[in-house]
DNA sequence: TTATTAATGATAGTATTACTATCATTAATA
DNA sequence: TATTAATGATAGTAATACTATCATTAATAA
């Protein structure tokens, strides 16, 4: 069984669709790449241009600048990871095993899908963890907000503010639990590989450590009465 | 009674003294305000030195870059606050109190402390809720590490870690909660501001409602037996 | 008092970044 | 076969991120 995944993007992110193309195809492929390589801040589209054996111009025919690049890498990640969430927990009725599932999704290094051949998940989700943040803490933020360019971010801290909810009505803070369980996936797991003594789990580095704090954090939070 | 505070700098993250000279000084207070106004991205050297009323290379005396600068400015930021913790939490015995109080200073939009002439702590306080995690969200996050440009922040760390262990010997993640404090106290209100739908708090907008929200995380988490 | 040093000002210059514009070529479709 | 869409090739511009040099001024030491 071969399957083909393709998530809908929001077309304000994009100049030209790049998954209808192969020239598009190939700017994802390889801005994944350069990004995870060298950082969001050194990359640039003359660069990729290069890395692709296109010129700058391509580029731009794609995307009108890195920030919007960003924007739709960082908003493909957490469609594929809402996708993911409702794969895996379909048919668990349990309300807190579904939250159970969502915390060690959103904490666990990801496997490449095969799925989606042009984007490299594993390579993403490292990307997401360094310069995801980058993508709303901008003066801009409320104007790409208005373009409904955090749509899939707001939409997956919905699905998961819902859930707590649904685990314990009365709890008072289910959003803004949801958006910390999403931040600290990501920080503490950054925190671990490069500013260790700020989390428990420096000696090891084991990322099973960063579900147990996160279960520990969202559950004692929930369970009381 | 005139106080003048002065906190202690790490000498590799600048290349003159700024705190020495009036230049020094107006490169720091100039700086914080264009950073609050424009944001970090389209801050510049130029654009500092014009608002001065001095030359570009001026400013590049004192710091070899704006990164620097923005490390300098954010070290500051968590040395004064760790100085404002010892100072508001002194005198009194039960650490639940002292936790308490930490999670308040680090929740609540600080005024402007006359101590410090140059520096206006509550613009330097949005700086840091909006382009702080940038300071180490780099690819060179270990270099700077090393120079111990990060310094301030996890001393800081290690104190409300230490506190947290000693309302709780037995709680497992004391650094890891404490990061998150840290860093949730300014998400909270980064999203609030402008994701709202991403918290708890946005219809009106009020920072005591993070503290609550942060207070109700942090003792569920401790308090369990 | 003069000599020396430290800090600043003024100016110039370079490589890179972040774009925009134009025109020719090729491939796909009508 | 004509038309359109996508790409390639090239050029150019303003801004950014620096580095270098030399003159001037202010503070301090001999």
């Amino acid at each position: 069984m071969e399957l083909q995944l393709q998530i809908k993007m929001n077309e304000a992110l994009f100049l030209r669709n790049p998954e209808q193309t192969e020239l598009g195809k190939k700017i994802l492929m390889h801005s994944i790449q350069l990004i995870y390589k060298n950082g969001f801040e050194t990359f640039t589209f003359k660069k990729l241009a290069k890395d692709i054996g296109t010129t700058e111009a391509g580029i731009y025919r794609y995307f009108e600048n890195k920030h919007r690049l960003l924007l739709y890498l960082v908003a493909w990640y957490w469609s594929w990871l809402e996708y993911q969430i409702s794969f895996h927990t379909n048919n668990i009725n349990d309300p807190l095993i579904r939250l159970k599932m969502v915390i060690k999704l959103l904490a666990t290094t990801v496997k490449d899908d095969e799925k989606t051949s042009y984007v490299n998940e594993s390579l993403l989700h490292q990307i997401v963890i360094s310069e995801g943040s980058k993508a709303y803490l901008t003066k801009h933020v409320s104007e790409d907000n208005r373009h409904h360019f955090f749509k899939p971010y707001k939409d997956l801290c919905a699905v998961i503010g819902d859930l707590i909810s649904e685990c314990n009505p009365k709890y008072k803070y289910p959003k803004s639990l949801a958006s910390t369980i999403i931040e600290m996936a990501h920080f503490q797991n950054f925190f671990m590989n490069n500013l260790p003594s700020l989390t428990d789990f420096g000696i090891n580095k084991d990322e099973a450590k960063i579900i147990s704090f996160l279960d520990d954090l969202v559950f004692s939070s929930i369970n009381k009465i």
